[in-house]
DNA sequence: CTTCAGCACTCCGCCCGGAAGAGTGCTAAT
DNA sequence: ATTAGCACTCTTCCGGGCGGAGTGCTGAAG
């Protein structure tokens, strides 16, 4: 955001226009502000900068006679020249660790984070696991349960473990054998490679006669070796929190609604955390991709062990949120991932 | 309920009530049902009757000039004389069916089923899945991770795949071997009495020099055999229609907030849904157990799977809600449930 | 040229009183 | 036993008036 239409006055004007609304939810007046800036202006001035404002679009009026409110616009211009500095507060920082401390696993980090995002934030907390493609084969397992059915568990090196049942028609000594097969040649491979290497052999040896590389053919299609696939768990905590907010009934509902909806949570928050991202995001205006989610933003980052993304977290609160303290949460869990994380692996 | 000092007529009168409150959600008045009445009783008989209801405790009003109400001891009453036979509605069925067709494993069967509930009954489906223990084992699998930690993996024999990081030093041979050895002399055990067998070999044998025996015992006191544990998984879905419910907003905050101590949850699924009662439960007055949960009821049953409980299903919602309808899916589900699930085993 | 006091104006939110409506309980008649 | 009629109660809705908050503009002062 280079040269705005806003001198130094402005600028300051502004980010209190921010933060008084912030803290009290009404329109601010001229009034108000004199009374709390340092300098000491006087109502009339401050009514001419707001103004100026008002026409570039940083702030708008409910109605004639009230006080102004920001605008998108003006949140983004505030969460931009926020100090990336700022400490977590000595209560928040022992939460996290009392949550957090001495898990191992994504799916429990990714559990617990959405919940104390929530408890930090007073809004939302919605974390995603995605299961890491680029993780190492440890070991598979196949058992048979019925006539029909399958039991396929895989678990990388990282300690992840997938288990799904399939629809099909082995017997035991088939699944066996191919687990030993997979066992003796993949391990430690990714399980992209191996899917990838897995599949050249299927369709190059074309041995439809061979008993060993048709159950693999059957287990391969089957899905048997999708380490990450649909395995996106979504976390939503503190759903309670919006009640408090000031929306009406309907739109809390459909806002509600929006957060039952994991699959477009996951896309949501996949379109603006991408990997490349290293830092916090801030997204103002949330309703472009989600219409319910007016008035909404969302604060996020990937999750990350490594350069490997393995989830997003992020908090979705309403726009009168606490940047700060909440940008500075988030991103201290996501390098807390990270570091838990990266103990577990080799 | 036996000898109620309720007549015939009291009783007509009393289930018209309910059943025109739980319509519109507004008193009731003696013009009103005087209308819908097939007998043509004039509004002046009818007001005499529901002053009988409203001593007798089974009607109250809101204030002196408004209509009648029902009490929770009338909607008790309504369930109890309702009749038990009633069909899903054909929407409903394929709905149903629609969303657990070929449901393998537990998990996701309570998953999508407290979805189906939530749609069926416009409020909130809960489910709880609960590793059962009577389960035979399958297969263990350790594997070591770092230099502290441990991954657990436990199949039973009904697909259920369970695992988990512990915190212990031993390696990778140790680990293996203590696999080999349960895996032989307890494969097709219950996890009960495998855990109880151990516990005793352990005990007995002391030889605290044996390393088998030692690596067993760690793997033991760290839970890696548990199969059950805390591994109740409870999902809720839904939340987003209590937001149309009437409650006023801070009674709406804590409903919400209670659906979101998942903990609560199991132990009032628990409490209410136990395993000798074979069919559909309904629990007026859930207040007395957690009062945010006043003007709302429990509809639900236990999950099982021949005779082993593996969870509970149920509908949380208004007192307002349409029984007959809710309580015919929640039972079609759970028999449901025995049948898709009874499938899996051998 | 900037700042600011003063002023007229606008618009919302609140309170109040009155009227309409719904429902009751009681009494007296059938 | 049932019911028409009636007086009474209580809520809800509506319109008007008023106070408050805030604005934009103008003109004076630094």
């Amino acid at each position: 955001m280079p040269d705005l239409p806003i001198d130094n006055r402005g600028r300051e004007i502004l980010t209190a226009v921010v933060e008084t609304f912030i803290s009290t939810g009404e329109p601010v007046g001229s009034r108000t502000l004199s009374r709390s800036n340092r300098e000491g202006l006087s109502p009339a001035s401050i009514r001419n900068v707001m103004a100026d404002l008002t026409d570039a679009g940083f702030l708008e009026q409910p109605h004639t006679s009230a006080g102004r409110i920001p605008t998108a616009a003006a949140y983004r211009y505030y969460v931009e020249q926020l100090s990336g500095t700022a400490h977590l507060s000595l209560t928040n920082e022992a939460m996290i660790h009392d949550s957090l401390q001495g898990i191992t696993d994504v799916q429990e980090f990714m559990e617990r984070t959405s919940h104390v995002l929530s408890l930090i934030s007073h809004s939302v907390g919605v974390t995603v696991a995605t299961g890491g493609s680029k993780s190492a084969l440890e070991h598979v397992y196949f058992s048979r349960l019925t006539d029909q059915k399958v039991l396929a568990v895989v678990v990388t090196r990282s300690g992840l473990v997938r288990d799904r049942v399939l629809r099909l028609n082995l017997s035991q000594d088939d699944l066996e054998l191919a687990a030993r097969y997979i066992n003796e040649n993949f391990r430690g491979w990714t399980m992209e490679a191996m899917r990838a290497e897995i599949a050249r052999r299927l369709d190059q040896e074309r041995s439809e006669y061979d008993r060993l590389m048709n159950s693999i053919q059957q287990l391969y299609a089957g899905g048997a070796l999708a380490a990450e696939g649909p395995a996106q768990t979504v976390y939503v905590e503190g759903a309670s929190n919006l009640a408090a907010s000031e929306e009406d009934r309907q739109r809390l509902q459909e806002l509600l609604k929006t957060l039952e909806e994991k699959q477009k949570l996951v896309s949501l928050l996949g379109a603006y955390l991408d990997a490349k991202q290293e830092a916090v995001r801030v997204v103002i205006g949330l309703d472009e991709a989600l219409p319910s989610m007016r008035n909404f933003v969302l604060i996020g980052a990937p999750a990350r062990v490594g350069d490997e993304v393995r989830g997003s977290l992020a908090v979705i609160g309403p726009t009168r949120i606490d940047y700060q303290h909440t940008m500075t949460a988030v991103s201290y869990i996501a390098r807390l991932f990270d570091k838990l994380l990266n103990e577990t692996r080799e």
